[in-house]
Order: structure tokens, then sequence, then C-alpha cells
RNA sequence: CGGGGCAUAGCGCAGUCUGGUAGCGCGCCUGCUUUGGGAGCAGGAUGUCGGGAGUUCGAAUCUCUCUGCCCCGACCA
């Protein structure tokens, strides 16, 4: 391709309304273009990229089974009543209508129309298990889309959905699918950790995330440093802590006037914030008031909250005011001597519950307790695990201490088991001649996503630097007054077509201007690749042969050319 | 959805407080010069100042209203 007859959108400075790095460069370099809030055009270079990604998908996904397929992006509403999600899936789910007032949605996912399609077409165990895959536009209509393609309400995704006589079978298929997840990150050049996930509102048991480390991602990571243990924070845990010591102090009350933080108790009483509870009062099932106590220094992590069984999900905090009214505790100085005798339901986090001669509110206003102990002075209630792990706590599978990271999720895995299968009736026969439900699995890939992910880890201050797998372009011929020198002009052109020969992806930046807007478009761009052809080298018989990832170049002799850019590609 | 900000040429911005004939840089077009890291000179084109309503002799500027976009919080590939 001659950039003469290229749409290389590039752009000198950054765009007003962006944030991010791999925005402004996705933008500067003409890969997209912001249509409307959260919804973008693929230019010609990003398409190619997006092209690169799903190829590279189809490929792996193609030697473990799957077959690629379409459905529609414009979906009945009926068949999202069947499955209950038109009303629960909220307002991410657009809702449009055609002429006759029927109801539709525009895909956000498409479990509905593939379970659909399996309860038609699948009958009998002997056609399983099956894997069905599509790469397709989806749309979600997103609170904040922020960040350009990395959280955009339209955006590209490979969807894949497996189906199964049982569990054993989704297993295999699973572990197949998450070796395939980690051939195509691998061959995409990113750096990435596959981790255990908590599978959210798509539902089902086992789960996993594949997470790109980048500062800028907007999912914790959590690692041990010692073992293969990896997971969200929304899923991690800890160890177990140690066992509960016996007590050593008298429970003892203390005034702690205008104290209503744990930070200014435990100045104020000398103590370190971990040898202090603090309450958190939620929402609880019919209504009721539901109380949370965890050490001082940890942080309350929801979806372990609102996985508790006791607790309303959607989590909710009650109020002060609410807390004053029903209960008559004063917020700031709750604390579990003699809670349990007002009807409150108590859960501990397992590091609170671990804690002896700690200090927490009286339930008295500016008053503490110090000297508390579990058993002796307070009932215990429900243990469970409800907090954020933090950094340096145990791992929990024995092997060294969790470390934290920022993840760019790319890929989710889920066994979702018969979820939807059951919902919308899908059954085949088993080998007893008897109609059970499919077990399914769902395997996504955010293909305009990992693109953003892969500039964030792959870039410097010049631009775009593309793992191989990923540039539009293999090689940027660069020639030094191509207009002028005929010389130049004739290496050139041959070059250019001997390496299209080759099955080269070739860029040849014949505008005629100067070298350093070549040089600077080309680095913007991410070229891996970049050949200088001039006058003075050719004198000497050689050429300028330079990677995108290296600051120096190299002379390669005209003869050699070919051969080192093909062996670099 | 709550809180905050912005909207002026293709892009990035000044001008708005204090109303008086629309500006700068980059980009674009023409010509000449230049040609190994975003050139120089000369000439040129491009604006419903986001939309609507109002105040005023007069509105980019003041008032009201609508829309769009961005940022901070709860969701997800």
């Amino acid at each position: 391709m001659r950039t003469t007859q290229y749409l290389l959108a590039t752009v000198k400075e950054d765009p007003a309304d962006s944030e991010l790095i791999s925005q402004k460069l996705m933008v500067r370099a003409g890969l997209i273009r912001k249509l409307s809030s959260g919804i973008f055009s693929w230019l010609p270079l990003g398409f190619r990229v997006l092209t690169k990604v799903e190829n590279i998908i189809r490929d792996e996904l193609t030697k473990v089974g799957g077959m690629e397929i379409k459905m529609p992006n414009v979906q009945p509403a009926e068949l999202w009543q069947e499955s209950g999600r038109w009303e629960l899936y909220g307002n991410e789910l657009l809702k449009i209508y055609d002429r006759a007032e029927r109801g539709f949605v525009f895909g956000p996912t498409h479990e509905e129309v593939i379970t659909d399609i399996a309860r038609s077409e699948l009958r009998s165990y002997k056609q399983l298990p099956l894997t069905l895959y599509q790469i397709q536009t989806k749309f979600r209509d997103e609170i904040r889309p922020r960040y350009g393609v990395m959280r955009s309400r339209e955006f590209i995704m490979k969807d894949a959905y497996s189906f199964h006589i049982d569990d054993a079978s989704l297993e295999e298929t699973y572990h197949a699918m998450y070796q395939a997840y980690c051939k195509i990150f691998t061959r995409m050049g990113l750096d990435f950790r596959p981790v255990e996930a908590d599978s959210g509102a798509i539902g089902g048991d086992t789960s996993h995330e594949f997470q790109v480390i980048a500062d800028v991602g907007e999912d914790t990571l959590v690692f041990s440093d010692k073992s293969d243990y990896a997971a969200n924070v929304e899923k991690a845990s800890a160890a177990l802590p140690a066992a509960l010591p016996a007590p050593s102090q008298a429970l003892e009350k203390v005034a702690t006037p205008d104290t209503k933080t744990i930070k200014s108790v435990c100045e104020h009483l000398n103590l370190p914030e971990s040898k202090s509870i603090k309450a958190l009062l939620v929402k609880g099932q019919d209504d009721a008031v539901v109380a949370l106590f965890l050490r001082g220094d940890h942080q309350l992590n929801d979806i372990k909250a609102e996985r508790h069984p006791l607790v309303f999900s959607p989590l909710s905090f009650v109020n002060e005011a609410d807390i004053k009214a029903s209960l008559d505790l004063p917020a700031g100085f709750i604390g579990p001597v003699g809670l349990a005798a007002k009807g409150v339901p108590v859960i501990v986090d397992r590091d609170a519950a671990a804690l002896a001669d700690f200090c927490c509110g009286a339930n008295e206003v500016d008053q503490h307790f110090v000297g508390v102990n579990w058993q002796r002075d307070c009932e215990t209630g429900e243990i469970a695990d409800l907090r954020n792990v933090v950094a340096g706590d145990a791992s929990p599978d024995g092997k060294g201490a969790l470390q934290i990271k920022r993840g760019i999720e790319v890929g989710h895995i889920f066994q979702l088991g018969d979820k939807y299968s059951k919902a919308l009736g899908a059954n085949v026969l088993n080998e007893q001649g008897k109609g059970v439900a499919l077990k399914m699995g769902c395997y996504g890939i955010g293909v305009s996503r990992v693109i953003a992910a892969a500039i964030e880890q792959h870039h410097d201050d010049r631009g775009i630097v593309w793992p191989k797998a990923m540039a539009p372009f293999q090689v940027a011929i660069v020639p030094m007054n191509y207009h002028k020198s005929q010389r130049v002009r004739e290496l050139t052109d041959k070059l250019y077509q001997e390496l299209q020969d080759a099955g080269i992806e070739v860029l040849l930046d014949d505008r005629r201007e100067r070298p350093g807007v070549l040089f600077a478009d080309m680095d913007l761009i991410g070229i891996p690749q970049r050949v200088v052809i001039g006058e003075r080298g050719i004198d000497n018989g050689v050429l300028e042969h330079k990677l995108r990832t290296e600051k120096d170049n190299s002379e390669v002799s005209i003869d050699d050319i070919v051969q080192t850019v093909i062996q670099a590609s």
C-alpha cells in the first residue's frame, strides 16, 4: 500500500476529549474516530488491526473445534422475556421498537439466541459437545462510557458458547478454551494473566478472567508472589487468620468524644487500626438491618457481602437517620457488645473474628470499649470472609504473600451450567433416552478493547509500538527524495514489489513530504520495521533497517534486505 | 442517574467577566525555495460562535431553555 493512496489519518495534537494514552494514540494514529459518546468508527488502519486480532482468534478457536456463525444484532423481546432478562438486564439493554411497536433489543450478548438455536437444533447427546462462536458488534448502554474503545457502548466482541451432556464434558471444553485463550493473548504479544473471577450477572460457577496487566486497568488483581494463585480482588481471599488468642485485658468503657471515624478513635486511644473493629450496617433480607463487622484497617468487599444469605442484593447501606430511627443506635459508635440483644443479625469478618483485646463502639454516643473479646464480651454471630485482601496478606494456598496490580479485562470464560438451557427449555436425550438440560459454557473476548489494551502496554513517546501479530503492516518503506531521485525511486519501487511478492504487508510512504514528517508518522502508527532508502546508502550498496522497538538502525546490503525483513516479520 | 466542567474554522485554543463589524497556532489550497527527524517566504479558502427563545439601537459576550460532549461515583468484554 502506498500512503499517497491510503487514508493515513494521522493528527499532530491530542484530541481534547481523550484521557488515556491508548485513546489519544488511536485517534492520533488514525485508527478510530468518535462518532458519538461511546461509539466509534474504525478507519482503514484501525480496521486492519481489528482484522489481525479477529483472525488470530478464529485460528485458535478453530483448533479447539469452534465453528463460526453469525447471529442477529436485533433480537425479539419475546426471547428476552422468556429468559427473564428483558426486565433484569436493566438500562444497559438497548430496547428498540419496530413500526408495529413490537419490542426488540440490540444484542448486548447472545445467550438467548444461541440457546434458542441449541434447543431447536440439538436433539441428542450424540451431537455433543459442540462449540459455536461469532465475532460481532454488541451494544451495551453503559452508564458512563469512557476511555475510548476500552469502555465503549458499541464494541466488537467474540462470544463463544459450548454445549454438553454433562459437567465433565463442560469442564473439558472449558479447559481447552482456557488454553486457547492463553495462546491467543500470547500470540498478540500481551503481558496478561488468567485470574479467578466472580461470575457476576451472567451466572454460573467457575469463571476466569484474562487480564492485561496495566496501571490504567479498571480491575484490581491479586497475585501470590510464590505460586500460581491469581484472582480478581472481587473474588480473592487471603489465607485463614491464625487462631483466636486468649483474652489478656479486661473490658473497659472509655470516653471518645467526637471520634466517629476509625482513624480518629485509634488516634485518640493510641491504638493501631488493626486492633479496632468497625461496623457497617446494610440492608438485609425482609427489610432487616444487618451489622457487618470488619477490622478497622480492612475494606468491605461488596460482592462477598452480597453473596451472604442474610444480606440483600444489591448491597445497600442503611443511612444514619434510619439507624437512629429504627434501632436507636448512634452511627459512628456501633459495636458488637450487646447488639445481639437488640435483634440485629451480626456477620463478622474472619479477620475481625480473630482479634483479641480490640476496641469498638459502645453503642453510646462518644463512648468506645477497649479490651473487648469475642465470646467473653459479645456474641460472634456468623463468621464470613467479607473483606478485600490487601498487599502482604498470606496467599490462600499457603504459598507466599499476595501482591496487587491493575488489569484490563480482555477475556472472560464461564461455566454456565444449565442456567439458560433450563430457562429456555434446551434439552437433549441422553444415552438412556431421557431428556436432560444442556450444560453450557460461554467465552468472551473484547476484540476492540484488546487493541486499546495492547497500546497501553506497547507505546513510547513517539507513538504506538505494535506487537508483530497485531501490526497493520509489517514494514514501512521510507524513501528519501522519492520524487527527485531516479535511483531512489527505482530501488524503492523494486523493493516494494519484491517484499509484496514475498507476502509481506508493506506500507510505502511515497508522500512528497520532508523526511521528518515521514519518520514521525511511521513511528506514530507503530509499524514494526522501517527501511530507509537514500542516495547515500545506495552509493555504498546499503539500506537502513530499523525495528520500532530499537533505538538504532542497522545497515543492510541491498541484496539482503528482503531476507532481513522476512526474518524480522 | 447524582455532582462538576466544556461547546468559537478540519484539529487545538484565545476572545465572554466589562455587549460595538470573528481571532491565533496547526492543518488545507496555489506558487517559489528547501529536502535524513513534524521547513521558510508570499498569496488564498473555510465560521448559522451547538440549537431555540428573550433583553438591547446592537449579543460569541447578558438571561432562560434545550441538546451534545468530557470528568468524578454504582456496571462490564
